[in-house]
DNA sequence: ATTTACATACGAATAAAATCGTAATTTGCA
DNA sequence: TGCAAATTACGATTTTATTCGTATGTAAAT
């Protein structure tokens, strides 16, 4: 038995798509490659193979009542946010939460709202 | 002129190299195999293989004034820091930071050090 | 000096991810 | 009906990442 871990990790390109899914709620091929190309250069059906693999990872699933299938994201947000956050947390920033706060802070401003929610947040906490 | 964002970014074993040298300052190829060990399968030549094209990518560098050759990050942790959590944060958490802050808080309990520590970024920020 | 223990170099195999071309199918419409 | 446009299926290729075997060098110990 190895150490190495197994647990079902969607690829960097795969993540774009879930996104797309996951900010629409359900989505074609077409409509999901059109948002990519905003940012990303690739093939209509090199989106298309994507997604399927995708269905066979249990990533998406598809309505393919009609020609045209209709996608939804199978995986959810929540679990992704935990499993990506929980990893950088630690390889990147020594498991400290202050520490992943003040880079983020510093990456972007936050707006006064969103300090506030935070607070409330910590305080709930405390 | 294509839209596909060209950065250099460490691969997954990369990092997990990097994380060791930022951790340690500086060390041998025999060092960072044994740490990662821990964790890890992977044979000694497999690291080596690794640090050396780490190398190319000016990811690393390396005094090989002696026999054996003890390495070093050139990239810098701040730096990844940025980089992935700027692309997490908008990839996974609509770009707001309390999002991504309920998810880090919620992954684990911080401690009340760490939250007054926050506390008093958020104030600078206000 | 010879052996042993480690070290690096490096090509090559393997695996994983991404890309794309082409064929086949369906649908709408001229 | 039959043509054009859009779609899916899917194999094959390309690219990138990972892994490892083997050759070779070097130094210390016997």
């Amino acid at each position: 038995m190895g150490k190495n871990e197994l647990i079902i990790k969607p690829t960097e390109s795969e993540l774009e798509i879930l996104q797309v899914l996951w900010q629409e709620g359900e989505a074609t091929v077409r409509k999901v490659h059109e948002t990519l190309s905003s940012f990303k250069d690739a093939g209509y059906t090199t989106t298309l193979k994507l997604m399927q693999i995708m269905i066979d990872k249990g990533l998406v699933a598809r309505d393919d009542s009609s020609k045209t299938h209709i996608y939804h994201a199978l995986a959810s947000r929540e679990k992704m946010q935990q499993q990506y956050l929980g990893k950088m947390m630690s390889s990147l920033f020594d498991g400290s939460p202050s520490q992943l706060m003040m880079q983020a802070l510093g990456n972007q401003k936050p707006s006064i709202q969103e300090i506030e929610k935070i607070e409330k947040l910590l305080q709930q906490y405390k």
